[in-house]
DNA sequence: CTAAAGCGTCACATCCATGTGAGGGTCAAG
DNA sequence: CTTGACCCTCACATGGATGTGACGCTTTAG
C-alpha cells in the first residue's frame, strides 16, 4: 500500500507518516519511481506508535522499541538484534506505569471536583482573607 | 509564600509559574510591592495542575477546570460559579480514560515485547518478500 | 493526449511547554 | 551605603509533533 492508503487507514497525515519515517519509526520499501510502499502490518505499527507518542514517549525512544522488535503480520513481536533492550524495555513500562498513575490521580481530582459540583458542601468557616485570595486581578481579561 | 518559596516546594521553575498565572491557572495576590504572594494551597494547586498537564491536557483546558472548582485547603473542592462544567468535566474525564486505556494497551505492546525478547519464538513460514521489507534501506543512516 | 490525483522533497510556519538572559526594582544583612 | 538574594517584565530561543504550501514528477482515468 501506499503512503495515501495507509494514511486514509490509520488516520495518521501523510506528513506524519513521512515524519516517523525520516525519525526511524517506519521503514517502507522504496518503489523504483520512489514511491514509498508500506506493508499491511504497518497499520498495526502506525497504531502502536500513536499509542507510543499518546503514552508522552517520545520518538526516539519509540523508535528504539520497534528497532529491536518489530510488529508481525498475526501481531506477533519478533524480537531482533537488541542488546540491553530488555533493561530498556523494563524502563519504559515502568515510565509509562507511573504516567498511569498520575493520570489515575487526576480522575480522583476530576471525580472530587464532579462529587463536589453536585452538592456544593458549603466549606466552614474560612476567614475573609481565604476567601478573597482568588479575587479577580486587575487587567487580567484573557480571550478564552 | 513567594514564588521563590513556591518554586522549592513544587520542583517547578518560576518561569513555569509566571507562565501558568499567565494562563490562567494560578491567580497569586500582588503585594504592594509588585511581588506575588501565593496562598499554601497552592502547593497543591501545583501539582494538581502538573498532573493534568502530565495528562495530555492543554493548559486552556485545566484553566477551565480550575476556574470553576478550586482546592481548598483541606484538599476539598469548591465549585464556583460554572454553567455547564459538569459536562466540561465528565468530557474531560473521559479524554483521561481513553489516554489510560491507550497507555495500558502500549503495556501490553511492551509487555509482548519482553515475553518475544525472553523466549525468542521462531516466526513459522514467512515469505521472503516479507523478510525483505525492513531491509536497510540505502542511503539512510540517522545518527542516534 | 491531457487533466486530475497521488507522490516526492524542501522549507518555512505554528503551537505549546519550557529555558535563558538582559535590564532593573526591593529588601535584608553586614 | 553596599552587596547579595529575590523579584519583576520583556523578549527571544528551543524542541517536539504537526500543518501548509511550493514545485515537479508519475500514474491513472477519460
Amino acid at each position: 500500500m501506499r503512503i495515501g492508503d495507509l494514511a486514509h487507514e490509520t488516520g495518521v497525515s501523510r506528513r506524519l507518516l513521512r515524519y516517523y519515517e525520516e525519525q526511524g519509526l517506519l521503514r517502507p520499501v522504496r518503489l523504483p519511481n520512489g514511491y514509498r510502499e508500506y506493508h499491511q502490518s504497518d497499520v498495526a505499527t502506525v497504531r502502536h506508535i500513536r499509542d507510543l507518542l499518546a503514552a508522552g514517549l517520545p520518538t526516539a525512544v519509540i523508535a528504539r522499541l520497534l528497532d529491536c522488535v518489530h510488529d508481525d503480520e498475526g501481531g506477533r513481536m519478533v524480537p531482533v538484534a537488541c542488546p540491553g533492550m530488555i533493561t530498556h524495555l523494563r524502563r519504559e513500562r515502568q515510565r509509562i506505569t507511573e504516567t498511569i498513575e498520575r493520570l489515575q490521580t487526576s480522575q480522583r481530582h476530576l471525580d472530587t471536583m464532579l462529587a463536589a459540583v453536585r452538592n456544593p458542601t458549603q466549606p466552614p468557616a474560612r476567614t475573609t482573607a481565604e476567601r478573597r485570595r482568588r479575587a479577580p486581578i486587575v487587567g487580567q481579561n484573557r480571550a478564552l
